[in-house]
DNA sequence: ATACAATGCTAACGAACGTTAGGTAGAGGA
DNA sequence: TCCTCTACCTAACGTTCGTTAGCATTGTAT
């Protein structure tokens, strides 16, 4: 049938009834009959329902983060940069979209328990003083340079909302213009 | 004990449960033991489950939501305006900002079924022509005014999230200068 | 050939679920 | 007094859940 791992395809499955029923309404029932498969060989691979949840999140999720907080390093231009930055979530594929925004749920405590939050809370910490650090050499304004990178973070945390929850496609303009309207020298 | 009483009270737990467990991870024997009252109270009061979940949404959020449109009137200056539409969240009583994390929740797909998510669209297309209409006296830049309405909007989501989604307290300096930032003429 | 781990299955367990059948207790009008 | 209606209950229904016991098949190393 599939020369894909077998592990790999019940993870998949799982990630699309993890996002459209949530965890108590995914069963493993329902993944098994998807991934044809029978039931224990769920549990061949995971351990159960929890285990399975918690390495979507703690494996998938977080490489993804990590992998989208590498992109940011090069800076041609700060608005370029962001515009494409937020832009090329449209792109991702539909697992890694499914997974941002299973992530995104957990981050939001709309799901996982709370093993999961301290760990998100222990990401967000890092946001503020990693966009501070891009942006530092593009501030020179009076003081308020701490308000304009949290209100960027703020604005592309809806932007990042907008492709990856409700499954948008956001045109590369409109990033572009309010991207601009927060970073313009005022 | 006034059948009011317990039809709210009913109500009260439901929403606690639906928001912190989803709902499915909600069940009809927790609301119960919470309520202090038996399993077939919960049926006298409502048809069932999903009858009790959608009265929350569509009564109760929605009569939330008018609530908060309706205060967007008067407008002294427009920051202090902003400022003040949002800092008021934080004192929002715990009942109606459970309720509105509920409906966060559903809007963005994170729970209820797809006959709530129609009338969430609905209300979503109301949103960006009322602050338009508000922010039109102030506006008199180039050809970006929809965008500026546009980012502020997606501002005021984060902010409004983070007050009632992450149950934060958010200082009024902090909208403030967020809101300015936005604002402010380019 | 044989042994054995890895990979798969059918069938079932007990627990918990949403829901309902069928009652009781008490207040109020005739 | 009897009747009716509202507010509440205990006990159970059938279903589905997460999980597991136990067995079959296969690939591979000896």
């Amino acid at each position: 049938m599939s020369d894909k791992d077998m592990r790999q395809r019940i993870k998949e499955v799982a990630v699309e009834y993890f996002n459209n029923s949530g965890y108590h309404g995914t069963t493993i029932r329902n993944i098994a009959k998807d991934v044809e498969c029978s039931l224990p060989m769920i549990y061949y691979y995971y351990k159960s329902k929890e285990e399975l949840f918690d390495e979507i999140i703690r494996k998938d999720y977080f490489d993804l983060l990590k992998r989208q907080a590498a992109l940011l390093r090069r800076t041609d231009g700060i608005i370029d940069f962001y515009t494409k930055f937020v832009y090329d979530l449209n792109f991702l594929s539909d697992y890694d979209k499914r997974v941002y925004r299973l992530g995104i749920k957990v981050y939001l405590s709309f799901d996982g328990d709370e093993g999961l939050m301290k760990i998100m809370d222990d990401w967000e910490k890092t946001i503020l003083p990693r966009h501070h650090q891009i942006l530092k050499p593009y501030l020179k304004n009076a003081g308020n340079d701490i308000a304009i990178v949290r209100t960027l973070v703020h604005l592309l945390e809806t932007l990042i909302q907008s492709i990856v929850v409700k499954n948008r496609f956001l045109p590369e303009a409109e990033i572009r213009e309010e991207i601009s309207i927060v970073l313009r020298e005022g």
